[in-house]
DNA sequence: CATGAATGAGTCTTCATTCAT
DNA sequence: GATGAATGAAGACTCATTCAT
């Protein structure tokens, strides 16, 4: 099950998501097709399943830094957001890349709305505990921010950047993510610390 | 043919991508499929054709903001971006929505690729003539920037949002622009010089 | 389509209803699946509107059968019918013993029930014709007496019985549809006819 | 095994002979299909040896009403002979329901030939010692009265008829049988004599 | 003996593409 | 140029049967 699981990135890898054929995926598993359809009633489900794990990955790691970054400052939960997004990603780049294209064939299907909702939620979660800042709109931020991560990588995943590039970008994220997250709040009433706020105020 | 071109959106918004024949799009557009072969060599053509006319009309949008901005600073570039950008996206946005998957479908087709750095060379220019603020790395600069418009507008378009969030995600999207550029670059020194930028025009 | 339609039918006979593909139709028929598709949009259809002119041709001919004997005695009737019913069955004897078992496999279907109660009402409304005899029943004797014709026929058509057996049926079968209409009916006011009437009344 | 026997009447009830699989047997028995595969080397055999049960069932009790009314008069004979017919068909309604899919698509076995012919022999037998009547041609109407029992009956299987119709289709075979039995035969010159039939039993 | 996972040939069905009219 | 019937390769899925445990 593991192994057809696994060929069936390794055939999306190769062939992509259009090209995908149930029987190419267990021969690629080294098993039959009965056997691949044993483990997963249609060719939907097996793509589904394969998406879910990678999507939850994902997810799991931004959760996971959540928490870890919890009433931390807004600065730090920046970089460190981003920095287990990316990480996440770019663990199986082949993997991420293939599966973008199951994810929009799969559309609307809840799947991805029920990871976008739980990547929002811990999102929400933890800048609601921000030590330094106060945001108005949660939902609206975290929203915008996941997917001003999101549409960046998918576009290095896409381009197959070489290391340095993402390395750049990795940089640049994390200043847009602490500088949006900043001209986004409010500074909380704690004692002096009115600098970047107002530096803000002045654009 | 324009009638066949808009029947196969048609077709995409009400069937998806995956249920797309190349007869149901000749139906739609009152020819037969014949006809439809006459024009197009092949139902990927058909399909890059449709894409190619929807990046493009993007892609000028932001580049005739580009143009518009030139010089300006940074902070009414942003807005003019996110508000270009925008416009274009919803200006049919069950449209925007079918080639989606599409586009992913088309996967690494250089067809995505051109589109992306046309955006991405219009940005550059536009951000080397800002009038108050100097560029580092501005190719890093501009795919992020682009990228960090793309995925939230993306996230909108899967989820169907109601004008109100589309709205919201509007302004924090600018809010964002801003200070992402803002923070990757630092203040020119001297107020009211347009050499450089004048000189890029020139490029 | 009159090809395929035929095909089918010499399919059935030679392969028999459970190992019929359409593959196999269509080779038969010298044309290629598609084309098959193009006329029926599945197998069932084919089969069902295979059977279909089957079970038509038959009624068709009772109830034809039924118009004609309209107000004649009892037993010329009975002879009618039955000839007209066995004419019929026996035109292809190959395909009617194959869609034998297509009716069976289509089992509850509409189909057979439509036709069933096209030949009852014929046969009811002829049997109300009847010049000497008045029937209490006559739902009940008509759809016993379609079932007493067709049971000995398909045992007939199962066991491809030869042209003796089959006349020796044949008039077996006549004196009993006149047996058993006058055993189940009255004699009508009409002047001196007691004498058959009065052999039932003994039994 | 009888469970494995048992269950398959089930499913082919349950879902029909189309839709019936050795693995849905065995899971409805309670055993694995490689335990149904020991007691039956194939599903034909399985669906052969279900249908044969069947049929053994009917084909006895008509023997055994057979043996019963063994030199009484044709009117008895009829009587009895219907509704033993019936009662063994109707005892399971649903099963016989199922079961004649099964039986026409194991279409010509010799299986429904030989039960035919057992009850065939059977009435040819009893009618030989009908006490007040003798036929001329045994065969040809033992065939006949079985295939004017069996019509009937199969059409009310079908049409899954409620009781009311079930009795008065009863009565009314009843009273076919005996017309036909006596329209066929001619009455028997000394009453009492059962040399000839005696002569019979003893083949 | 029982089990049930694995097999893979065989079906139905779809659809891009062609080409004679 | 337009038409649309014909094509047939290809794919999803089923299920009778086997055999190692």
């Amino acid at each position: 099950m593991g192994a057809i699981h696994e060929a069936c990135i390794q055939v999306l890898v190769e062939v992509g998501a259009a090209r995908l054929t149930t029987t190419r995926v267990a021969e690629r598993a080294g098993v039959s097709v009965g056997t691949l359809y044993q483990y997963f009633p249609n060719k939907h489900a097996l793509l589904a399943a394969v998406l879910e794990q990678h999507l939850l990955r994902v997810v799991e790691s931004v959760e996971e830094a959540c928490l870890t970054c919890q009433e931390l400052d807004v600065a730090d939960m920046a970089a460190a957001l981003v920095a287990a997004f990316m990480r996440a990603k770019f663990a199986d780049v082949s993997a991420s890349r293939a599966l973008y294209g199951v994810a929009a064939e799969l559309g609307g299907s809840e799947l991805v709305a029920r990871c976008s909702d739980r990547s929002r939620q811990s999102l929400s979660r933890l800048l609601a505990s921000a030590s330094d800042r106060r945001f108005e709109d949660l939902d609206t931020v975290s929203c915008v921010l996941a997917g001003a991560l999101v549409g960046p990588v998918q576009g290095l995943l896409m381009a197959d950047a070489p290391a340095p590039v993402v390395d750049a970008v990795h940089r640049h994220l994390t200043t847009m993510a602490e500088a949006y997250l900043l001209a986004s709040s409010m500074p909380r009433s704690t004692p002096s610390k009115a600098a970047s706020p107002r530096l803000k105020n002045m654009n």
